[in-house]
DNA sequence: GTTATTCTTAGTGAGCCTGG
DNA sequence: CCAGGCTCACTAAGAATAAC
């Protein structure tokens, strides 16, 4: 399998009027790719501008960033004609890897603008290098700009950032410093095309939890009544497990929390993450299942308490 | 049954980061 | 300038409970 190392370049309404005017709010205007191989050396590159149709203004502070002007695009090629041709040249056996998780969303929405097919029926598996970067280098959470990776990494900057041929390059640079090769089990899946049923919804099982995303739901309530949603069997053996704190809300109902347990695995944590679909109006579950074990049991009875306390205060306050 | 208090959720906006 | 994520602070309002 090859990894298809991508970055993107777009731009947007200079004025608000041209931004109502048109349902495409992000126009891709530049594909840069790096081909590596299942032992992730290069073995090929795409680069191409693209001309755009939808706005025809570069916006200012989109300009300064990104250096293009929008005379070098004009005797370009259209979207659909350089996505057509990136994704022939991604080939059969691929995976996607980005800087962050906005690259993927935006191809596909500008996929769909024009109609074309779309690149998976459901949530599209991926590589995001920067969380990659976060679990090597740092806590798994802070999110850091390409530039303080290659910083980190002291990566020679022989070229310029914030062009999509540049930062493909050295987001693929950034994975050559990923020696465990146990960081890959890490893959992160695009939303933008939701399970369309729930046979297709995702459970990926990774070394210590589980992640499952579902089909969209018209609302978090809808969602909460799910089966499947605020099922908690443990994805160590499948067994069902026994509810000790049933599932409560906080971050005003964003997200929800439960402790199960299994008979032969112990405590589990079951976290309910609420996301609002890019594509439609409805919402979608993000819920993880980890291992905990006792003080992990008491940290959530602690929250679970806290909540309360917090709203207590307030209203007293008031 | 009516009113007052407490509990709970919903929604918003600010301020920080990331991306273009 | 635009988008997203995340957390925190705050307000509004409905549901449940207690007191009259």
């Amino acid at each position: 399998m090859n990894y298809i190392v991508m970055d993107l370049e777009w731009n947007q309404a200079s004025d608000e009027k041209t931004k109502l005017a048109n349902e495409l709010l992000f126009e891709i205007i530049e594909i840069g790719a790096v081909k590596l191989n299942d032992k992730k050396h290069q073995i090929d590159s795409f680069h191409e501008l693209i001309k755009p149709q939808v706005f025809h203004r570069m916006n200012q502070v989109t300009g300064e960033l990104i250096h293009i002007q929008m005379e070098q695009l004009s005797n370009c090629r259209s979207f659909e004609e350089v996505a057509g041709d990136f994704l022939k040249w991604c080939g059969e056996d691929y995976v996607f890897c980005t800087w962050g998780g906005a690259d993927l969303t935006e191809l596909q929405r500008n996929m769909e603008y024009y109609h074309m097919s779309s690149l998976s029926s459901g949530p599209l598996k991926y590589y995001d290098i920067q969380k990659l970067f976060s679990i090597a280098y740092e806590d798994r959470k802070t999110r850091r700009s390409l530039k303080y990776a290659v910083d980190y990494l002291e990566i020679e900057q022989d070229i310029a950032f914030h062009r999509a041929d540049s930062d493909a390059y050295y987001t693929a640079k950034v994975m050559s410093h990923f020696y465990n090769p146990a960081l890959f089990d890490n893959y992160s899946f695009d939303t933008y095309q939701l399970p369309k049923s729930r046979a297709d919804e995702v459970h990926a099982i990774f070394e210590n939890y589980e992640k499952y995303i579902s089909r969209p739901f018209p609302d978090k309530l809808t969602a909460m009544q799910d089966k499947e949603v605020i099922s908690t069997r443990c994805f160590l053996c499948g067994a069902n497990t026994k509810r000790r704190i049933p599932w409560f809300s906080v971050n005003n109902g964003k997200h929800y929390y439960t402790v199960v347990c299994c008979k032969t695995h112990g405590y589990l944590k079951g976290k309910i993450r609420m996301r609002k679909s890019v594509r439609d109006d409805c919402i979608y579950v993000v819920k993880t299942l980890k291992s905990i074990d006792e003080n992990g049991v008491t940290d959530i009875l602690k929250r679970k308490q806290q909540t309360r306390e917090v709203r207590k205060e307030r209203r007293h306050r008031l």
